[in-house]
DNA sequence: ACAACACATTGACATTCATCTATGTGTTGT
DNA sequence: ACAACACATAGATGAATGTCAATGTGTTGT
């Protein structure tokens, strides 16, 4: 688990950036053409690669290459992890870290 | 909904850091001293002072001061709104940007 | 073969960020 | 009143990031 967080935490940054939340919302429906992303937004080419590449490194967007043109889609599998770590990460639970060692005993008596 | 996306990747991006992550999931049992806190982390204190203020900045996490301590504890409204955001940016819907104006019209015919 | 196209890569630049040391502020106990 | 403590703030620094212009790579159509 401990290491998880920085796994994690890529998520979390690729998703931190206003237009990668919104190419994430786009793709939500379905595949898309990079060309069709492009014209929804006020950025080169070149910054979306740059974007799409980031969202793919991580893997929560996967890329499809046919002929000309590359087709973008949501990682279904990838969400579904990502969204389950969200949720046990700010929910109560019996082997919580915070529980371990040290914690709540040298401290604030 | 277009505003929304700056808007919660303030909150991807504070997570966006393993030791936040590791703080959120510690804070997800309860309220905790930063003391307690910082006894887990190879950083200093002003470092994890930091980390707090960009959780609280955001919303996601709450301080309380108590003479000399200072307790931090979630905010459960926030991480749900956090959580339906997610789950609506993820998910197909009828009302998507994707479905808007020039979308699927002038390219990849 | 060649021009046009879709997309990726490179290199540069300004901005943001995580971290540290040093210092400030407010509280507690003697 | 004063020393010790818990935490915040300020300033500095190296690393990462978002963006662009320029260029490279592979595909399509003539």
């Amino acid at each position: 688990m401990r290491e998880q967080y920085a796994d994690y935490a890529h998520f979390f940054k690729a998703l931190s950036d206003p237009n990668r939340l919104m190419i994430v919302d786009m793709l939500s429906c379905g595949e898309l053409c990079a060309c069709v992303i492009l014209e929804k937004f006020n950025i080169t080419q070149p910054t979306l690669s740059h974007h799409m590449k980031t969202l793919c490194d991580c893997g929560l967007v996967n890329g499809r290459k046919e002929g000309k043109w590359t087709y973008y889609s949501l990682n279904g599998d990838t969400v579904r992890s990502f969204r389950a770590f969200f949720e046990r990460v700010t929910t109560a639970k019996e082997d919580c870290i915070c529980y371990e060692k040290n914690i709540e005993e040298d401290c604030c008596q």
